[in-house]
DNA sequence: TACTATACCTACCTTTTTACTAGGCTTTAT
DNA sequence: ATAAAGCCTAGTAAAAAGGTAGGTATAGTA
């Protein structure tokens, strides 16, 4: 039940272009200095980011990306399920067309499982997300 | 964000000794026929569940195994995660030492998540679930 | 007592996924 | 013209997932 560092990666990439790049663009290398990410693994995550129309990008020099939205316009939902491929916890909730026998009697389970992360993560915008490190809340564990 | 095939099995047969097992014992060989499981996966599975105290066995000719308790007394949670070994959705939250830069400002989010999930399946004992199939709800997808 | 059915244990193995790295191509501001 | 950016494709090492194989120990039954 982990999620994936793609999908931990991309929403940091997403939160840190809603941090700062409210003018202009932001180069990766920037990001990836900031959050200490491999650029080149980073490369191949905004391109996924970018199939959809999550982002924008300036090519060329002095280039970067923007967010193609207003950051309460993002749930983390949306963000995770684009990196994840799905945040459904077992397969059959994405392809009913391969049942297995032993999920027969659990399917509610599951579903029940898929509403609750889901419910969840769609009440969280990256806004709130900015909100909520503003007021101050540090979250050293 | 996917519950691992062991996680799936567990959670199965328990169930299934939940179900079978009201009188004396079940063999994990009609435990594997009925699920279509391979039988030879299901004693790894059984010998994560038996380390600890959620079922009992019955050596021998005619043996088994049987609930420890009464299904009532078995959350989804307590059994997803001894098989999982964690349900949490990042390893920060089971290993606070090792904090990564790009989750920082997501800890609230990540722990969110956490809640969620281990609030939704700690909600449900193996008694909901036979009470929930009991009433015929066919969950066909 | 022998036989058989069962659980228990350890090792190995194959495939898939993850998390990158490498290197070149394209675009554009200066 | 050059340098700084993004874009694209391929390769790859390590880990995890999902088993298989084969033997040992225990106990009920004939």
């Amino acid at each position: 039940m982990r999620i994936s560092t793609k999908g931990r990666y991309a929403l940091c990439v997403m939160l840190d272009l809603a941090q700062n790049g409210t003018d202009g663009c932001v180069a990766l290398k920037d990001i990836a200095e900031r959050q200490n990410i491999s650029k080149k693994y980073l490369e191949q995550i905004m391109a996924l980011l970018n199939r959809q129309d999550v982002i924008k990008t300036v090519r060329g020099a002095q280039g970067g990306y923007k967010l193609a939205r207003t950051p309460d316009r993002y749930t983390v939902a949306e963000i995770l399920k684009l990196a994840e491929g799905s945040l459904a916890p077992i397969d059959e909730l994405d392809d009913p067309s391969a049942p297995q026998a032993a999920d027969w009697q659990l399917m509610y389970v599951w579903q029940g499982l898929y509403s609750a992360i889901t419910d969840y993560l769609e009440g969280i915008t990256l806004q709130d997300i900015l909100d909520h490190n503003a007021q101050g809340f540090d979250y050293i564990i």
